[in-house]
DNA sequence: TATGAATGAGACTTCATTCAT
DNA sequence: AATGAATGAAGTCTCATTCAT
């Protein structure tokens, strides 16, 4: 095993705490504490706070990447292809409340760290949305005239949305199947070429 | 006047300081030397840092919701309000980029906060969305089987994610008005009837 | 009339703004907002919030000590004398409470300020018992070897303390007559000639 | 050893510091400067600024109650266990004079305080003289018709009071033991029964 | 005289980080 | 590698005092 086995006790604790308190309210010693370790460890792994939510994104999403990836590459249909990242996208929020909580936060994070932080790995997430796009037009199932790089963004959004209702208000609101079903129609409708149909 | 002069220069300091730090890194300091009044002064205008951003947001956002409604209003057809309301905010990022930023972080903030504060200025404005919906339902506009409360969320964002990439690499990304026209097509294709068409 | 309406207003809603919070914890503007002033208005009348505490003092203590005496000099007997001292000491206790209280807290304030400030106010008081005592080993009704200057300290601080219960429980405690009472039994007992009995 | 050598390292320091500037003038720097700890070690064994008053208090209090009960337990006399307590409380003064200082200021301290606090040790403390007395009554020594809850508030009153003139004037006063020796003197005499004489 | 908005120094407290063990 | 006691910088907020009106 590359990494230390404390060292993924830590990124959990941290989602944990990141998501209860957020990444400012959140202590140090909380992480280490539900880790279980001493505070002094979490600096054998980590540099220093910001280190541990760089790391987790990047640790964490590269596995939800390589997982829609793997589901995606079955497909055929850049439709389907559309339904099941939406799906999983929104699938997630209810296997891994905490860790949709942080992701998403993280996003919006004090502005000063995010444009010195090149987010790579969350461009290289909804890059997939574009492929998809793009493999469609090439089909000619999707409309030509819409840009990919537009349309990524305008989907990630919608379905990011969507899971922060659900975060927010879990019982509340929409059953996250129906809110994935409806979110895919709306797009599918809005991309697919009128002849298509 | 009924709010103070001071109060609004408060505010508007906030909102350059927010934008650039974010909240937490922000000190009452430097919205007091932004704002050009001591330190102490904030306090008479507000209870706590916190105070300020939710006073910030419920103001700021008070004013954009009546905007955005005095230019709807004039519309009968749906898909044109909707087109309004999408190009209404997106504009908001060019002419305020600042307010745009922190609105956006707001939304986001250490999530203990939101369920705490029942976000109600926000609600109404997104509200305006499904409105339009419900209204182009009626009218036979748009499809009867979408559910305005999942939609509104989806358009929200949707646009909300492409003001973000704008507002962190201004120059590299695509056009506002384009971004907005692609948009609005996508959910026009992706609500309307295919009847009408 | 020497001393103005509203310096007097002050002095009487600082005793009431001191007793209930104590003089540290006490704010000017409490105290302003009690006496119907302006919180700068309390400063054309006093240096500082100091200077309201010691003023206080040396004010109403004047006023009991010309009470005190008053009520005294038309006694022959010192025991009657020191059991009047006793009954007005503590039955200022239930008829000024507020006062009783901030005068006690007073005395033992910060001792850094109790030393600056020779307290010539309260000496003058607590030299009534010396004076008695001293009247009564003249007349051969008090115990010649007792010392006036030890005495007047071990009355004054007995009345003190039963006082600062009172002031603490008024509930639960003796009655305020059986305790002046009792108090002066002790000592009377304790200051007469034994051949006196 | 159970407490810390630092939480005793922090009280004293705090005794001297609260003795010289009094409570609220004290400074958590100022003691943590004269304990030789940083200022943030203190709140590793204190909640707060306050709370180190009321451990100081109590643990030290605490000690004193040991001290004198163990004295006085030696003698079956109750007049000699009256003396016993009074010239030991003065004394304390000689010895401890920050700590006696403190003690009694904190006794005072801002009514809020003392109210929330009920401040069992004190009564513990003052508890002794009234066993003492009730002790005396039932060996017929002292005068039965003496109430010893009002008693003992008297004698310690008056013990305390001399104990504050001997601090704010060390120089100028009495000497300690012979305030100790007419303070017995007064309060004996005070209680015995007359037959016993 | 009177006001009360404004000031700004200063204190308590927190907590990321270090380092001796 | 691991600990966790200790550090000390830094920020929010308070409130006595001032001063223009």
């Amino acid at each position: 095993m590359r990494i230390s086995d404390k060292h993924q006790k830590i990124i959990d604790a941290a989602v944990n705490v990141f998501a209860e308190k957020g990444f400012f309210n959140a202590r140090i010693s909380d992480i280490a504490r539900q880790a279980g370790v001493a505070d002094g460890t979490i600096y054998l792994y980590f540099n220093n706070k910001y280190d541990i939510l760089i790391s987790l994104f990047e640790e964490e999403i590269g596995k939800i990447i390589l997982e829609v990836k793997k589901l995606i590459e079955k497909e055929e249909d850049p439709r389907r292809m559309l339904e099941i990242f939406i799906a999983q996208h929104l699938g997630l929020v209810r296997r891994r409340k905490s860790l949709a909580e942080v992701l998403q936060m993280e996003l919006r994070q004090s502005n000063k760290f995010m444009r010195e932080y090149r987010n790579t790995k969350f461009i290289e997430y909804i890059d997939i949305i574009s492929a998809i796009i793009r493999k469609g037009q090439e089909m000619g199932v999707f409309r030509p005239e819409v840009k990919p790089g537009i349309a990524k963004r305008a989907i990630f959004g919608a379905i990011d949305e969507c899971a922060r209702l659900w975060i927010l208000n879990p019982d509340t609101t929409y059953d996250i199947n129906e809110t994935a079903a409806q979110v895919s129609r709306i797009f599918l409708a809005g991309l697919e070429q009128p002849s298509v149909q």
